[in-house]
DNA sequence: GGAAAAATGAGAGCGGCGCTCTTGCTATGG
DNA sequence: CCATAGCAAGAGCGCCGCTCTCATTTTTCC
């Protein structure tokens, strides 16, 4: 009985469809939104869906019609984390892009550990303790690589130019480091792998120390300190001069 | 019948104070296992008074007489990370003193990095995100200092004998190396100094990556690679082989 | 156009949490 | 021997995550 016409393209299906999931898209922003607005006040710990539910004028139960747990939402959080993290390194590295190795090196390190000192709880959330049982499924490994990404393309365009000084592996390394360049650093030398792991954790550790207070009172000036450090950390991954 | 004024040495107290306060000292220490053993099943966000209450058989409200908050009682049980960790790494340092500085500094490393793995939770406590408000009064330093005192030391016994070979240091790190030497590191040169603040940052990297699962899928040989990077980290506080 | 189905939001409620306050009791110490 | 200080228990407050039910919209499909 419906005409041909009508089965497919009612007269409202844009409307009538897209003001739906509109609507959802944009709730769902809202509690985002609070939610990391709790997050960077008072950190992942009081982070509570009933605050948040509040403060987007809701009940709290509505709020599980757009996220199935707090915890569900901590991890949308952390995936957000690691990519405005990510997009920071990755815009320090393409600002400095026709500087010096060593000088992207340093702008990319610098970044992070900036980005970092900026949203010391996001930082907490993703490169502190695992928070619940955890909760870092194959969904955030691509966000959480980004950092990694840019010092790997960083070290490979330096071994264009100057050939890398790099000790040679222990034996025992060897084929793990194989592995690791086939699987994700395939234009970098083997030497260069294991250090650059090493080094991409190694960053972290020095960020980590100081965003957690672990220098307080023993290291007091911290940016030509850090500055040092991430030269010598380029050193490591063959970086020259 | 209260007995004679003869009460307190009839069943073997030692002395008269000592029955009432040992056994708050045996309660106090009862709470404090309990709530290790919690913290180390199930991590700090689930450590709750209420439950360590219930299994030393108790009421919630009893427990406040002897910690007046949960992160009082986590305060404790911070220290005690600190010092457990601490331990093992100067049982390590003395177990191979008569090796090389560089055996040395390798066993207190992997020491470090055991404590870790068999101790995630409590790892995450002292070195994961800060918990509440946070809490590292002046108690904690002392207990959190000693991985790095026992790597400070094995550095200063490598400069007696050999001479460090080390980078000069930037003339704007200079100012803060000196102090931070004065303060911490009477016995060592002044380069070296802030190489080791950057290598204990980096070496918590090294293990917090491992512990917190980010070499996932990217580090899967941990052990070579970790004692790989160890012996660079010798290296750059100037521990030749 | 109208009925069936799906989505949404409110409300009440469950069990658990940290923490406080009050109430009896008992060991302690003048 | 009695006043007191320490202690355990209980009730209770306000918060939390999460579930279930119920009424009210849309949306979908015939």
């Amino acid at each position: 009985m419906c005409g041909a016409l009508g089965t497919w393209h009612t007269a409202g299906m844009t409307t009538a469809q897209g003001a739906r999931a509109r609507a959802r898209a944009e709730i769902t922003a809202a509690i985002k939104e609070a939610a990391r607005r709790q997050l960077a006040d008072e950190g992942a710990a009081k982070l509570s869906l009933r605050a948040v539910a509040r403060e987007v004028g809701m009940v709290s139960s509505a709020v599980y019609r757009y996220f199935p747990s707090r915890d569900e939402l901590l991890t949308e959080l952390i995936i957000d984390a690691y990519d405005s993290l990510g997009e920071a390194a990755e815009q320090a590295r393409d600002t400095a892009e026709d500087a010096t190795p060593l000088a992207r090196w340093t702008a990319v390190c610098e970044a992070a550990r900036s980005w970092a000192l900026a949203h010391p709880h996001e930082y907490a959330l993703i490169y502190g303790s695992p928070v619940p049982g955890y909760s870092a499924p194959q969904t955030t490994v691509r966000a959480a690589a980004r950092v990694g990404l840019a010092l790997i393309g960083i070290v490979g365009d330096a071994r264009e130019g100057t050939g890398l000084a790099l000790p040679t592996l222990p034996a025992e390394l060897r084929p793990e480091a194989e592995r690791m360049a086939a699987d994700f650093a395939p234009g970098l030398p083997v030497e260069a792998v294991p250090a650059m792991a090493a080094a991409w954790a190694q960053l972290f550790g020095l960020i980590g120390f100081e965003v957690f207070g672990q220098f307080h009172r023993v290291v007091e000036d911290r940016e030509p300190f850090f500055r040092h450090a991430v030269r010598e950390l380029a050193r490591s991954v063959g970086i020259e001069e």
